[in-house]
DNA sequence: AAAAAATCAATCAAATTCAATCAATTTTAT
DNA sequence: ATAAAATTGATTGAATTTGATTGATTTTTT
């Protein structure tokens, strides 16, 4: 049995099952499993299947990404809110900045508001705000591989451009002494000059995020309103006090 | 039995079956093994069908279902080749820039320099520089999301900021007067700064790119060396009286 | 948490298929 | 009719594909 016999019958396979055996390959194609094992690898090479454990999976187009950016991001649901509410902040020929972050990624299905600018340090937020066709400037800069965002120097430059209406920021802790902070402090300066830049800044920080600190101090609590979904009354009091909360609701 | 008549049965068959083995037309045609392998390697050259390994294959014309990935590479070969060669020309500390496009993507697979930095106003290649844990620089910009390429005033302002040792450009057409062109002037422009900025310049054109011009001018032939896989002598002669030629061999 | 079962990637040698070459034959042009 | 050109089939060693085997990894069961 030739090679493109093979990955025909396991293509078709695969369409009607969504999800396929290596043992019922074998068994259709009688040939042994390091060939059917060959095949999977080589289809998956060209993107027209997802090997698993034990065999092959179809895999959707968008489906498919969007589970990559599912796994990486814990909390999903409650950043979803989130980014659901702070998407409903934007209006109509609003310049906005987005922050490089899984938070600020999950506002971008929501948006709604027409005319808008959005300026972005994040290089996963591209693709996602190209396909609701909504122009798109990219800050220059070193990419961080980790975050798979744009810092440093030449970044801090290119940014310093543009004038926003709103920026919305991703942050690592929310501390009511050290204020808004995250690990690295390029991206801090990033941050705190996007803040600088704004009229109005928003930060999302999801509640596993309050009473944390880390490394670099990103701005004073006041100098954005904070997005969450914390809902301890005690803790929210704390924090109103000294700064302008919104909550969302689940 | 002629020529015309076996190419008549094989395409026959073929047609029928979707994949055909070698022995089988054989049986069917009773000449040698030897005519068969001729006969599929001429077809194979008129696009009538694929030859595979034991035997030929239907090409089909409906490769719209395939992958975004796949319809990025026309001429694939010929562009890996050009870019296996345009990629042993990276030194070890070089400092280089990397257009946009699907030429000069094909390069960064064989990089094999240490100690190089990249600047590219290309997002696509982003993710496979990373993955080669080489340090690179994205220029800032507006987003043209045909071609996902970094264009505009910013990201001219954004360039301007570095000089390269080398820089690998892509073109839509070579020609002998009007020199290095491509379609969209916002780009072209991005890609003159860019030679201009760097002490080597090499052009990367297919040769299906020679002896055409598209709308915009990039710079005159002698700016850059041109790395092709042209191999008509003649055609190169005339080049070559103009530039510095590279040419890949297959 | 440990053991068992299943699945995996990597490697190997055998079998198949391949491209290249050459001489014999047929076709074509003169 | 003769030489040149093209086509053919056989042969060669090289390249590819294949199935089996190995020990490692993952999943399931105990």
């Amino acid at each position: 049995m030739l090679t493109p016999e093979r990955h025909r019958i396991i293509l078709q396979l695969l369409q009607e099952k969504e999800v396929v055996k290596l043992h019922e390959l074998v068994e259709v194609t009688q040939c042994s499993e390091s060939t059917i094992r060959r095949d999977l690898s080589q289809l998956e090479k060209e993107k027209k299947l997802k090997r698993v454990h034990g065999g092959a999976a179809l895999l959707q187009q968008k489906r498919e990404e969007l589970s990559v950016f599912e796994k990486s991001t814990k909390n999903i649901h409650e950043k979803q809110l989130i980014g659901k509410y702070a998407a409903s902040l934007i209006q109509d020929g609003d310049c906005i900045y987005l922050d490089a972050g899984t938070t600020t990624l999950q506002m971008i299905p929501y948006i709604e508001a027409k005319n808008i600018v959005v300026v972005t340090n994040g290089i996963m937020h591209i693709e996602v705000l190209l396909e609701k066709d909504i122009p798109t400037y990219l800050v220059g800069g070193v990419i961080k591989k980790k975050t798979n965002a744009l810092i440093g120097r030449g970044a801090i430059h290119s940014l310093q451009q543009y004038s926003f209406d709103k920026c919305f920021i991703g942050v690592n802790g929310v501390h009511i002494d050290f204020g808004y902070t995250t690990p690295d402090p390029e991206e801090a300066f990033m941050k705190q000059t996007a803040i600088h830049l704004s009229q109005r800044a928003f930060v999302l920080a999801d509640h596993s995020k309050l009473n944390e600190s880390t490394f670099a101090k990103i701005a004073e609590l006041q100098e954005a309103t904070m997005i969450t979904n914390e809902t301890d009354e005690e803790l929210l009091a704390m924090y109103e006090a000294k700064t302008t909360v919104e909550v969302v609701k689940s």
